[in-house]
DNA sequence: AACTTTTTTTAGTCTTGGCTAAAGTTGGCC
DNA sequence: GGCCAACTTTAGCCAAGACTAAAAAAAGTT
């Protein structure tokens, strides 16, 4: 493993054991660290050390570490990227969804923020990763999924936005055909014209 | 890098250097290695011995290594990764052939068989990558490239079909704005009209 | 409040791969 | 054939990250 793969480790570590969903970076011991990467504690406590002079983490001596935003922000790219390719797995190669975390834990670490930009694209900007947990955007923040639902679920309304698609290759390319793509925007007549299967693959809001 | 990345890049080293091209896996000196993989011959030298101590090299102290059959087989099972990788990026991802080498250079690491067949089947098992280079079937086996020579020694000809390129990224940058690319004919005018340092570096066959 | 148990850190060692400097080989040239 | 230059290996050191064992701090118990 590279220096930055472990440092990426022990980042995500931080953020998995210290994100209890409701949005605060809570103290995480070492401990819990050290068995969540399969080590002994001595070898978090010297990682620890190294991602505080890095300015990624804060380290109370004898409580625990959590990141800072700097750290933070780090670990959003890292899931980010964890996710996407776990999408790729599913949605592209066929994998099951149990099979993919440890090809994703080694694609995670591959540096080139090209590669994540255009994997995203090239997935339709998916919102959420074949697990259902949220993929997080560039900019480290998450897509607001209020008011996101499958067109086949909404009821009445006017005019709908395409937020995201959740559909295999063959489809993308036949809705891209068909000149629909994130943005487009979708009317009472589309659920009619458009077919059917599409209808709970495109995630959509109202405007 | 783990260890067996950097296992990995010495096996590459020795197969890139080693092999002319006629089949044969010649003798490839430290200093040739060091100077390819950014690193002191002493470097080398240690790692060829690790090499060799796994069955995968033999050295000629004083005179250089090679690779055994079984470090062939290993070497391209690696460049076989590399390729199917740099075809996914260029023809899926959109990238352009010039900027995916290093991407492949990390992506060829990661270890899993079912990644590696699925991405080959996902591709439509590819002959040969968006350089033109054959991609080595699961069994080690190449496409046939029989009547594929370098520009510079087609004799006689009316129209040449390009095949394959050997250049690093700038001169395949270089070639992309001057509209080649595989698949690009040539006749006799192009011999005097591109760049002469190119006669050689592209791969063609007349049609 | 003192003692004990648990957790965490520090100290010191091992492995792997890098480096420089020095010693050893090879090979060309007079 | 001997000498010099180039190349290669060995020897010895550094860095990073893992480990064990021991010391230090925190927490629980009576």
């Amino acid at each position: 493993m590279s220096k930055t793969t472990h440092r990426e480790d022990h980042l995500k570590a931080l953020y998995a054991l210290g994100h209890s969903g409701n949005g605060e970076s809570e103290w995480v011991s070492t401990n819990q660290m050290a068995s969540h990467l399969g080590v002994k504690p001595p070898s978090v406590t010297a990682m620890v050390h190294v991602l505080t002079e890095l300015g990624w983490a804060e380290h109370r001596p004898y409580h625990g570490a959590r990141l800072t935003l700097a750290g933070e922000k780090l670990a959003l790219a890292l899931v980010r990227k964890h996710r996407l390719w776990e999408t790729f797995l599913v949605e592209r190669l066929g994998f099951e969804w149990d099979e993919v975390h440890n090809i994703a834990e080694q694609l995670e670490h591959v540096d080139s923020v090209a590669l994540v930009e255009r994997l995203d694209r090239y997935l339709g900007h998916p919102d959420v990763d074949p697990h259902g947990d949220p993929i997080p955007k560039s900019d480290g923040t998450f897509r607001n999924m209020e008011g996101v639902m499958p067109l086949s679920e909404l009821g009445e309304f006017e005019c709908a936005v395409v937020m995201g698609v959740k559909a295999n290759d063959q489809t993308l390319s036949a809705m891209r055909d068909r000149g629909l793509g994130l943005g487009s925007k979708l009317t009472k007549n589309d659920l009619v014209t458009l077919p059917q299967a599409w209808l709970p693959q495109l995630m959509v809001k109202t405007s």
